[in-house]
DNA sequence: AAAAATACTTTGATAATCAAAGTATTGGGC
DNA sequence: GCCCAATACTTTGATTATCAAAGTATTTTT
């Protein structure tokens, strides 16, 4: 018999290991197979908030300026984002979402949504609310024992 | 004020999005500093089962298995797996943990593993279950969407 | 006005990845 | 028993992701 222990660990393990495949696998369904999934994310961060600056996103990512450069490289060359420079502070480059790169970050957000209706129609009230607890949880412990990681 | 379903979301974005990071973090505290978190995904893999051939622990991961063999090229070197040729047929290859592989693989599990008495202690007997009913329904809402990106 | 700090890009190196071509071995059909 | 197809793996060539460190432009501090 498995142990309730053993069914928790293969689950996170499972999940955990596979979201970023999976996530790719439903980009590629869209009309943007040309986005790696590291691409996608920064569409992501950019579409979170209005024209945020490399450094920003850049720590928000968990990379380096230097490898948020080159991911910009591309994705002007895709026509996703474009650079502004902040005219305030110029050596400040702000990066703003072309109207296809709002569309793919539209058509990412969707499989998000899609998730969480799917969870919320499974489950009822009451399980939604252990859930949301028990992962909150989970974020917590990783937040004090692995500190920065996570923001 | 924010919805069950930000909430939600968040919480699945931000652990899915830094568990590798996380994950990272937690390998580079112990003796194995010279393992990249691919090489140690291909660790786990052979240490689930014992001598899998190159097929198998590529399907595992999800991998071609020409991305594998380099994998497998440098655990060789830094000694963490060993190649086997099945005498039965000379085409396969098993892939073995050598000792160090061994306790890389268990420095691992035990991350995993308190990760898991931290949920455990954390919640009820009845909110574990719902945590595992969830987890288990949307592992097979993602199976039932997008196929054998998951197994 | 010089020096230090900041924001970003470039460079050089390594790792991860794939598809496709190549090598060795096995198994099936005749 | 021999050939051909299939299988298991490795190699090759290309692209992407990544970092640290050096370089450039601009702003802030002294």
């Amino acid at each position: 018999m498995e142990s309730k222990r053993d069914i928790l660990n293969n689950l996170l393990v499972v999940l955990f290991n596979n979201i970023l495949t999976i996530e790719e696998k439903a980009l590629k369904t869209g009309d943007f197979k040309n986005l790696t999934i590291s691409e996608l994310h920064v569409i992501e961060a950019v579409g979170l908030e209005k024209a945020p600056n490399m450094t920003r996103i850049a720590n928000r990512l968990g990379v380096t300026v230097g490898t948020l450069t080159i991911a910009v490289n591309n994705l002007v060359r895709k026509g996703y984002v474009q650079r502004v420079r902040d005219e305030n502070d110029r050596r400040v480059v702000k990066i703003g979402l072309t109207d296809t790169g709002e569309a793919a970050y539209r058509h990412h957000e969707a499989f998000h949504d899609d998730m969480i209706e799917f969870v919320i129609r499974t489950l009822s009230d009451g399980e939604t609310g252990v859930l949301v607890e028990a992962l909150s949880k989970i974020t917590l412990y990783f937040e004090e024992k692995y500190g920065e990681g996570i923001q």
